[in-house]
DNA sequence: GTTGACTTGTCAAATATTGACAAATATAAG
DNA sequence: CTTATATTTGTCAATATTTGACAAGTCAAC
């Protein structure tokens, strides 16, 4: 389960939207949504944006999880994974500040 | 430029060690332990291993800088990075919790 | 038992990653 | 300047991973 595919899973059904439906304005069939919505398949970020714009939230929220299930998959296994995870962080914020 | 690839260069330097050297025992060429070095390629998680114990540095110490490595890859050019760290970061949480 | 929604399994095609090599550059020594 | 050694750069085929598509499956409602 993933963080994305669970929210996109949520807002379809809030907005009694079909899997065909998305499917449909994403270009993929409805097996590959099913997928997307369980997890068992990453979504391309261009989708990612396709489907806020379907389903009616900011890009950002979606690219978000979209990311943060990335992160996840990476160091999930792993026992430094929060120590990881936090220079990663040191090192985006470290980024910001010379911008 | 990785945490990873400048902190195996200055253990090196430090144990006045060659790329020979060390490529050797992690049985690739110098082309592709200098590669690691600057961050062109991506260090195998075994090599990994070997190298903190040919360096003489805990495996947790470089594992965390390696596994850094590829979260600031996948978030580093974007709006939302630190956010979507964060939620990697709660959910890794939560799971330790749980176990 | 037929329909509609969704899921599962499989597969080849597309894509990305890898390891190896030759060649280039750099540095130092004589 | 020429040689020797260390490192880097560029290229390429081999391998591995990801992707999209399809057929077939389950499940529930009717």
């Amino acid at each position: 389960m993933t963080k994305l595919g669970e929210r996109i899973r949520q807002l379809r059904e809030e907005n009694n939207f079909l899997q065909k439906h998305i499917a449909a304005q994403l270009d993929v069939d409805t097996p590959m949504l099913s997928k997307i919505e369980r997890g068992e398949r990453r979504a391309k970020k261009e989708q990612v944006l396709v489907l806020a714009s379907i389903l009616n939230v900011p890009q950002a929220d979606l690219l978000t999880l979209w990311l943060a299930d990335q992160v996840y998959e990476i160091v999930k296994d792993e026992d430094v994974a929060l120590k990881a995870i936090q220079v990663a962080e040191d090192e985006v914020k470290f980024k910001q500040k010379k911008k």
